[in-house]
RNA sequence: GGGCGGAUAGCUCAGUUGGUUAGAGCGCCUGCCUUACAAGCAGGAUGUCGGGGGUUCGAGUCCCUCUCUGCCCACCA
């Protein structure tokens, strides 16, 4: 690679230098689109982030695994997976910098009904059809699709700078997952938790399959409420009454009625229960109208409509119900693809809502049809087709999830919930972030029905089932079975329906691992990569997929990972059998209004396009940033825009370290990379010196193991014994540190220590932000402006103050290069070979160790210190400014402060004439107001410039300034004055207050002082 | 019909167990091409923290209530 690295450059430099010894330049402009594409690449190329199966079931040693939400193969990446891969992306890297074997699964997933729809449309562009076809040809033809496109949202990802592990890359459908979804389906129906029969279920009359209950969508639409009459088989009751009048939606289902149901408590059908009514339009071929009976069924709602309700079992899951208690038949009369079939009926052959509308007409002009009311609905749509949903009756295959397994244990559902719920106020064995999901998932689970796993798909698993013609019986086998198990008949045929693709993927995180690996007594064994990854560590996904996803894995990895032993042979408790330990839920992402992205509203954002215009990096760090969790993201542009800012500065402060670098190579100072960060990097080793000479501190990284020795301390440690001094002569080569120096060193210190604890808790806006912070507002506008006071090599410099700033500035920056590396892995990884001159300690910046706050000593002196400092600074560019003293111009100005804060002024001078321009400082005893004069609590300063101040306006602001500060002071008096504050708020509080109250005091009087002097 | 979020600067959002003068980015205004960066530098303006009530020495933060808004779940013809 590092042939292949800058090659520009390379050339540039053949160009223009004599020196191949000098380090890289930086081409003058950042351009992301060239070097993201080529470390990508290497990424991949070389296999930097595979993890191997470990040799031991055995190993020791901290494991980060999460597997990537497979998408799906028709899939083409949009902005929710990149916020989520950025995410897990951003976890992972760190956790790999943090010693952490860390191993991260991608894969596609087949898409039963996406995959078959998207083929069957370019089936249907070809004129042809998968009926015309026929199976096998169809499936042939859908696994020629995926080779040839299947991969085009993986290969999206690697641009993404996904640190996935390339070699464990599957597929829903390859052989090796195939074995364990059969392995699967055969266990749960053995333990007798798989049924099949007749129920109404979801059917989607387009793509015509079966669909579960998450597949449907909910929409309220105004529909109308008919009102028909059913007439009396019997004649007319002798009060009169000749029809029940029922309603309905629905009024073609009529044609499937059973029955008419009242409430046994209405008294306005007392009379009417037991006797039959004809259904009209139901006569065929001259046949009379079928007569169905009225009954009495709880079911019926007095105070609905009339109170009545017409009963079709097969077409509506509450008929079906009340068909089971009444033995009702339960005749349908929609086939599959929604249309009447009826023979012999006027209506055979009608689409639905063709049907309806005959049906309405015919009623009417038979007098039958009482009313139409408008009448609000929600109806059930399919969220792949679109289409309306029908109910309708079938015979489907399902999961009892609530039924105990006849091999003894608990139900699913109840290790399912059991795995979230914290029992005996021990932590829960899997963690949801935010918590608020946890909430809705248990609600989910404990209110679950079975689940409908069975599809009347072509591409997918088929059910491992076959029918026998002679006794009706299921046979269920791993091998293809000839032979009826029950009656051992050869008339047997394999079942045509597919499994849910939910039902694969909810298997998952252990098939990946290598389940089952059955042994000798058939039952699932240990693996090597299942006793070191499972339970994986963390999922990260949108909450869209909660229940579709989620909830399966949590369902069918507590029930099948509890019969596999443990590493050491143990029995595996539910803590152990859970799918992944931490669940983190992250928000939508919307467009800039925070409108939901969608074609029709034309709003989508493509992420290749995006990149494309900012750069992988830049987009990263916006979605990193704006992840706060439980809130969706506004993906903004002029946001993006700020951060390719960001990247291009981090870019030029790197072409400054080179050419200062370079420029001190020419005046013969080099730097020692290797011991700087062996400085910062102290490998933890209690006893042992921190420093060995020429012992290259990423030498464990680069051999590609991370010994648990090496493994950082957590975040927020204490300090560390191995932290390098920072009077050591190594790296500031003379005792006399600079304040900014030691200031720089506490905020890296700071930083490392917000950065770690925010990505612990997932908050990446949090440590994003901090990062942000610090590279720009405290390393490129402050520190880099002061070292520049000391880069000075001419003849007569201090040339050893010269190294010793170029030393801490290099280390400070290679180290916020490794801190911001998980977040912008492009930019980082070229800046950071760059410095190595292409001879880096590690085949990438991923393979260094992340920083931590206990590699820099805390130094709240300095800290403090370049406080007051940068508010001098600060104050002093302000009032100049109002004063319109040229930019160039240095002026004098005059002090008062303590003799402490006028000795820590006087040690930076240089600071102060090279940050503000300052000419010359005098001191003053007292506050002096002769001069346009600004106060803080820590000074008073003056810039002596001839141009008289803008008397009204500086009026204006001391005025309004001292509004302010009365205003504080009032209120601090007020508290103060306060008995009950005194007596019940905390020591610290009241000392803090009284503090502030004495601060604001000062300079509440000194502008109103100066205020005073303007006249 | 149940349940869950959100409402803070012009915009998008932070704001930890209640605690000293509520922050950031973008945008806006002013002045600067100061040889790392104009994708930049410096300075500046900007808030009845949705309304009302309560608890408290103290509320953006806790409680109640109202308004607006988003989402999830649900077999009512």
């Amino acid at each position: 690679m590092p042939q292949r690295l800058n090659a520009t450059l390379k050339s540039r430099m053949s160009e223009q230098s004599s020196s191949p010894e000098l380090a890289k330049e930086l081409p003058k402009a950042y351009d992301p689109s060239v070097i993201e594409e080529r470390w990508a690449e290497y990424w991949v190329k070389e296999r930097l982030f595979d993890v191997p199966t470990p040799e031991s079931t055995q190993n020791k040693g901290d494991k980060f695994t999460i597997l990537l939400p497979p998408p799906n193969v028709t899939g083409r990446l949009h902005m929710g997976h990149m916020l989520n891969q950025t995410e897990m992306d951003i976890l992972t890297r760190w956790h790999r910098m943090l010693g952490d074997l860390a191993v991260w699964i991608p894969g596609t997933d087949h898409a039963g009904i996406a995959t078959q729809m998207m083929v069957e449309r370019q089936l249907k562009e070809e004129g042809a059809t998968r009926q015309q076809m026929g199976r096998e040809a169809f499936t042939q033809r859908v696994w020629c699709w995926r080779k040839l496109y299947g991969g085009a949202i993986l290969d999206q990802m690697k641009r993404l700078g996904a640190s996935v592990d390339w070699s464990r890359e599957y597929f829903t459908m390859d052989d090796r997952l195939s074995v364990a979804v059969k392995e699967a389906f055969i266990r749960l129906y053995e333990q007798g938790l798989i049924y099949r029969g007749a129920y109404i279920v979801n059917w989607d009359p387009s793509i015509q399959t079966a669909v579960s209950d998450l597949e449907v969508e909910h929409e309220e639409r105004t529909g109308k409420l008919y009102h028909i009459k059913y007439p009396l088989a019997d004649g007319p009751l002798p009060d009169g009454t000749g029809s029940i009048t029922v309603a309905t939606t629905r009024p073609e289902t009529m044609l499937g009625d059973t029955a008419v149901a009242v409430n046994p408590t209405d008294e306005r059908y007392t009379a009417l229960i037991g006797k039959k009514v004809r259904v009209p339009l139901t006569e065929i071929k001259g046949a009379p109208p079928r007569e169905i009976p009225i009954l009495a069924d709880d079911w019926a709602k007095p105070e609905f409509a009339t109170g009545a309700v017409k009963v079709t079992p097969a077409h509506d899951p509450n008929d079906f119900a009340i068909g089971q208690r009444h033995n009702l038949a339960a005749p349908s009369i929609l086939d599959e693809t929604a249309h009447i079939t009826l023979p012999g009926s006027p209506y055979d052959g009608l689409d639905r809502y063709a049907a309806r509308e005959k049906i309405v007409a015919d009623l009417d002009a038979q007098g039958l049809l009482e009313s139409i009311k408008d009448h609000t609905l929600t109806i059930g749509l399919s969220q792949r087709t679109g289409v309306v949903i029908e109910p309708r009756l079938s015979l489907q295959w399902f999961l009892a999830v609530n039924k105990t397994p006849n091999t003894g244990g608990k139900s699913i559902a109840q290790n399912a919930i059991d795995a979230v719920e914290s029992i005996d106020g021990r932590k829960p064995a899997i963690n949801f972030t935010p918590e608020m999901y946890k909430k809705i998932y248990l609600e989910w689970m404990t209110n679950i029905h079975d689940w409908c796993i069975s599809r009347q798909l072509w591409w997918g698993h088929r059910i491992p089932a076959w029918h026998c013609k002679s006794c009706n019986a299921i046979t269920v086998s791993r091998e293809t079975a000839t032979r009826c198990g029950t009656c051992n008949s050869a008339d047997i045929i394999q079942e045509t329906d597919v499994l849910d693709t939910w039902f694969s993927s909810g298997l998952l995180p252990f098939t990946t691992l290598g389940w089952p690996n059955a042994g000798a007594d058939g039952k699932p064994q240990i693996t090597a990569d299942l006793a070191n990854f499972y339970p994986t560590t963390l999922l990260v996904t949108g909450f869209d997929i909660l229940f579709f996803w989620v909830a399966r894995m949590i369902m069918l990895g507590c029930h099948f990972t509890l019969d596999v032993p443990m590493p050491d042979g143990s029995k595996r408790d539910l803590a152990n059998a859970v799918p992944f330990k931490e669940v983190y839920i992250h928000g939508l992402v919307r467009d800039a209004n925070r409108e939901k992205m969608s074609k029709t509203k034309g709003n989508v954002i493509n992420p290749i396009d995006i990149i494309e215009r900012f750069g992988t990096d830049a987009v990263r760090f916006t979605l990193a940033s704006m992840a706060s969790p439980g809130s969706d993201i506004a993906f903004s542009e002029a946001r993006t825009e700020g951060y390719r800012a960001f990247a291009n500065k981090i870019w030029n402060a790197a072409r400054f370290l080179f050419m200062n670098i370079d420029r001190a190579k020419e005046a013969g100072i080099t730097i020692d990379l290797t011991r700087l960060s062996e400085a910062l990097n102290p490998i933890k080793n209690p006893g042992a010196p921190s420093t060995e000479p020429g012992a290259p501190s990423f030498a464990h990284f680069a051999k590609g193991g991370v010994s648990s020795e090496a493994r950082p301390s957590s975040p927020g440690a204490g300090a560390n014994p191995g932290a390098p001094h920072l009077d050591s002569e190594m790296w500031v080569g003379s005792l006399q540190i600079p304040v900014e120096d030691r200031w720089i060193l506490t905020r890296l210190s700071q930083t490392s220590a917000a950065v770690n604890s925010s990505l612990a808790d997932y908050r990446f806006d949090e440590a994003a932000n901090h990062i942000y912070q610090f590279f720009w507002g405290d390393l490129c506008d402050w520190y880099l402006e002061l070292v520049k006071l000391r880069l000075n090599l001419g003849e007569n410099d201090d040339k050893q103050a010269a190294k010793a700033a170029l030393n801490t500035l290099t280390a400070v920056f290679e180290t916020s290069l490794r801190l911001l590396s998980p977040f912008m892995p492009f930019i980082t990884e070229e800046i950071w070979h760059a410095l190595h001159n292409d001879a880096p300690p590690a085949k990438s910046i991923a393979l260094t160790r992340y920083p931590q706050p206990a590699d820099f000593p805390a130094d709240p002196v300095a800290e403090s210190a370049m406080k007051t400092l940068q508010d001098l600074v600060t104050t002093i560019r302000a009032l100049r400014k109002e004063l319109g003293v040229p930019e160039k111009e240095s002026t004098p100005i005059q002090l008062n402060a303590a003799p402490k804060i006028i000795s820590l002024v006087h040690a930076n001078e240089e600071m102060l004439k090279r940050m503000a321009r300052v000419e010359s400082i005098a001191e003053f005893a007292k506050p002096i107001f002769d001069a346009p004069t600004r106060s803080t609590p820590d000074f008073d300063v003056a810039v002596l410039y001839e141009r008289q101040i803008d008397i009204p306006a500086e009026r204006e602001r001391l005025t309004k300034e001292l509004t302010r500060l009365a205003k504080i002071l009032a209120s601090t008096e007020n508290q103060l004055n306060n008995p009950a504050f005194i007596a019940k708020a905390p020591a610290h509080i009241v000392e803090g207050l009284r503090k502030q109250y004495a601060e604001t005091k000062t300079l509440h009087d000194r502008t109103k002082a100066a205020l005073d002097a303007l006249g």
